[in-house]
DNA sequence: ACAAAAGTGTTTCTCATACACCCATGT
DNA sequence: ACATGGGTGTATGAGAAACACTTTTGT
């Protein structure tokens, strides 16, 4: 790796974080899963919207730069969020302005917790759904980094518990469902609600998942749902593939 | 992301890959799996081996500075092997020299393909099983990396096709459960050669496993084995995690 | 009363594992 | 001849999907 005789290194590029911050709102299943834009209102730039995102400062990890991203982009701690490293990309034409490598990153949190007030700009971040990104809209290779997190989530959703961590505390088996549908697959809200218990019966007997004994309120017409509660390693796995 | 005012970034940091060779040697189940480690020759440092890697060159993308951290170390054209980017290590303190974020990158290739003869150094890369790494002896923070590649082939070999990556041209059902056990489970080599075969059998259906009509050479005892040729993408998956 | 959503139980079918048997090679 | 490894076929069992039926809500 590095030559190993010099004692300095003189830098060469800039290191930034960006941040895809995914959650899951109330809206159609194709509409539901929504991800976290900031629009630039820059006039003299063609693109209008960008992933958040901040150079990452001296002493600093990726990781303590990437919720400081989120904090001065949205204003809410995000220091107990879900967040991972994506990739990174550094192609040596991305900026303009030098040598910049963006590493990216997924966070993955419950849009209950936040309330978007920016510090720094005075636009704030928007939730836009993954089904309607404005893909030609965006700066940089924000585009590239947003298909790649959206292909990381929609592959990891089958065999990590990324679902309890988009979800409120306290869920029904049809918000589960719904979650699943919006990010994977709409057509499991075709399958029986038999069927989708007994996929998460070993949860259940594991006591991953626990029966909160009480109803949800009900939500227009229909017998509303029992409540669940999530009591599980949130970075665990499940036992095989869902086979959905 | 980046502050829109500047027109000009000072650089802060400086970039770096490493890359985790792997392939499949000849060997015992356990030793087969193997990593290319680089020697560190110089007296007056702890460790003694390293990750192939260089320092990222100013208009060179990732992907071609890896390749060429290979040519330099090991001397072979890596134009063709599988490569892929891993994470990104970048903690402030892991190099006193300054701020070096390394872009990790996994290798996969056949170990066939290797005449090892490095260009820059004198001293020559050494392959080392992956069950006999000399953790405590690693630079810097290739421990952590090599940990994670580690775990990031053996949870891809269930669901994508990098046995076929690692495997020759032409293979038998025999060998390609050897790389399954060396990677992921020893166990797999109790299974019956029947159970092998039905699984495969899907792959074979759709052309991406080819039966070359040939009878493997005899080694040892036993009757050789049929030759089948992969002949499918080879970044594809399964159509549903191997059950192993 | 009825439609809609949720929960329980049973049946069916697919597929992974287990087992029994045949084939080809080296000693 | 026989031990060893590879190939073919069938039986068994677990689990996913399909289906029938009951329970709880709103209109």
């Amino acid at each position: 790796m590095l030559s190993v005789r010099e004692h300095v290194l003189t830098p060469t590029a800039t290191l930034a974080v960006d941040v895809v911050v995914f959650t899951l709102r109330p809206d159609t299943v194709e509409r539901a899963w929504q991800v976290l834009l900031v629009p630039r209102p820059d006039p003299w730039s063609i693109s209008r919207r960008a992933l958040p995102g901040v150079l990452v400062d001296e002493d600093e990890t990726f990781d303590e730069a990437a919720r400081r991203a989120l904090l001065v982009k949205t204003g809410i701690d995000a220091r107990d969020w879900y967040l991972e490293q994506l990739a990174t990309f550094g192609s040596p034409t991305r900026d303009s302005r030098g040598r910049v490598a963006s590493i990216s990153h997924i966070a993955l949190i419950q849009s209950d917790n936040i309330k978007i007030h920016p510090v720094e700009t005075d636009s704030p971040a928007e939730w836009c759904p993954v089904t309607a990104i404005p893909w030609s809209d965006l700066a940089f290779d924000h585009a590239a980094i947003l298909r790649e997190a959206i292909n990381r989530v929609r592959g990891k959703v089958r065999y990590a518990w990324v679902l309890f961590q988009l979800l409120p505390p306290i869920f029904t088996m049809s918000d589960l469902r719904a979650a699943y549908a919006a990010i994977r697959d709409p057509s499991v809200l075709n399958m029986s609600t038999s069927n989708v218990r007994k996929l998460f019966r070993r949860l259940i007997d594991d006591q991953a998942l626990v029966a909160v004994g009480k109803r949800a309120e009900a939500r227009g017409r229909g017998r509303p749902g029992d409540l669940f509660r999530f009591d599980g390693p949130l970075t665990g796995t499940w036992d095989r593939e869902l086979p959905w």
